[in-house]
DNA sequence: GATTAATCGAGACGGTACGTCGCGTCTTAGT
DNA sequence: ACTAAGACGCGACGTACCGTCTCGATTAATC
């Protein structure tokens, strides 16, 4: 039988843990990223200051772990009746993330700081979320047997122009916009071959 | 005869406008946006702290007004042979300035403090540097004689996937891959009335 | 015949100067030695940071400018039918002047600044507001002749007990208690022979 | 039994106390009060700022703590042959501590800041050495049995003179003045009947 | 009447201390 | 070994005042 020791000492408390990703989630709705601190997030959480630096290095790190699986969740459209549904279906889940998710700001925040901090970079690139969820949309459907090699730019031409027009214009999307960007999209994805 | 009275009291100096400019300029090379602070670009510049905020609200503020010139020559591309060639040009444009230039870390410093704060937001929001530079490739071009009325997304499609891959991922561009990226915008902007 | 050359240029401005010593007057009262400033005084005087620097050095010699006659006018006292009488009535003057009267404050705040600042102790010891007036009290009593040699350590004997109990322990005097102090000061000087 | 719970967190550290208390002395003397400030402090005594507003909320206030002790003890005179002996030695030593010394000359500044600030001027009333040490003078000579009801009086008629020269006029005494004085002092202190 | 020169109010200039806040670390007692 | 509490050294924040400077406008005496 495997026995696993546990490291001597009092264990890790969850309770500390939760309070924090908690008090994250809460502080970046009602305060903002730039106003979030160490020091606040200790206090609200009613957790040690030490207990934070114990298990998470920056702001970032918390905000991350704490709004990850919502994002994930958030982005995630269900199977549709026809491909350009489907598209449509994932843009606007993509717009409406980005706009009024409270996991939504939680990226857009995390993506700025990664603009200003090297660390933060990698953290996010371990994990692409927005790309994660549109390949997931474009191997689901069944209009193309393959995944092919140009999938990057494939979903960066999916992703990126939403994206852009919410980072740079703080963009209100409507759902027409949306349907037609994904016909477009289709047009040049079905003519493919003339690559 | 219309007479132009001067403010009272002494004017303000040029000298110190652009000491604080080139400051700025400087440090954001030398030490990155998060490292800098209205105290260092004072002491930089040498220049009085209260004389940074009697003019500028923030280092963001400061940033903006320091390479906005730049950003907008950086992104010019001069007329090419044909279509195709032009918007590559302009992705590659696009590419390096986001990824080498100094005015292109700027604006990338500027788009993620804009994320945590609303004040920088409304600012870049008046100056849509990317977006301008592509509009005025896209207009040149005589391949289309009318500007559209999707213009907007049509501008989005072409920065979006460039600036998500880039903002996201420290992609690294290769020429090929934005010609590619160019044949596939052009394909589908070719066959736009398939909406 | 004399003839005085009025230097050249425009002559100094009596509306300012006045306006000046007015605007410190006002401010000891209203807000304190402490919280006024040479900006302050200028902008309620309504005149130019330089002409106030132009004409003193510091506040205090505003202030010494502003409350001087004031003060030697404060502490002067009509003679009375004995020479107790008369130096209470000086002592009571005494402790009006430094516990009420608006020029005593200013007093107050010069000699108390005399104590960080050299120049301001040199400025007081030109003018021995206190002393002087003890001084005229003293002399004009017929009660003694001669002014004695040691006058100074008499005139400190009867200004220093109030001026003491008033700076460190901001002490309310009552008649009661300054005609019994005149009167003790008229035994040891009475009988000072037995020096 | 009583149990002392110490108060939670880190305690106070003492190395900070002393080594602010030992900056303050030392600048003091070396730089004058008005040049002092408490960033300087703090550098000087290489602590934090925060550390130094956390336990004193004025320089005034750490001044006296740093030199009430001092002050105390220079101000104590040894039980002499007779009573004017006794007198004379205290008045040297009350000379000596205001013009030499320098926990005097933190006495004279605290008096000085006293006049322009009246949160100083009740740290003072709350401490009063000069007279504390007259008193102890007074009271310890068996010339007079009793304590006298007029004794805050005779405190003053001790003591005001002699900071009234320094303090008015940067007196410096010399030992024959102030017997002369302490002679006077006692003639009226003798026929005090006379009131 | 034009010129000259020192003043005036206004306000920007380079500095620097203010008192506060957050950083990340440390030192307690207690679990 | 972990917890909460909270003091520690450090340094940036944005403001206020320092004393100086640079403007155009004003005011007399001199030319």
């Amino acid at each position: 039988m495997v026995e696993i020791t546990r490291p001597l000492g009092r264990p890790r408390s969850e309770d500390a843990r939760l309070a924090v990703l908690r008090a994250v989630d809460d502080m970046l709705v009602e305060e903002g990223y730039a106003a979030m601190t160490m020091k606040g997030i200790a206090e609200r959480a009613r957790v040690g200051r030490q207990t934070v630096y114990r298990w998470w290095s920056s702001k970032a790190e918390i905000l991350l772990e704490a709004s990850a699986a919502d994002a994930a969740r958030e982005l995630t459209v269900p199977p549709g009746p026809d491909i350009e549904t489907e598209i449509t279906e994932f843009l606007v889940a993509l717009a409406a993330f980005l706009t009024d998710s409270d996991a939504g700001l939680a990226y857009r925040a995390l993506v700025g700081e990664a603009q200003h901090d090297q660390k933060v970079a990698e953290l996010l690139r371990g994990t692409d979320v927005l790309g994660d969820a549109a390949r997931s949309v474009l191997r689901r459907s069944e209009w193309r047997a393959v995944a092919r090699p140009e999938e990057d730019a494939s979903v960066a031409e999916l992703v990126g122009p939403v994206l852009y027009r919410i980072l740079t214009a703080d963009w209100r999307a409507d759902r027409d916009s949306l349907r037609t960007m994904a016909k477009r999209y289709l047009v040049r994805e079905g003519s493919a071959d003339a690559t």
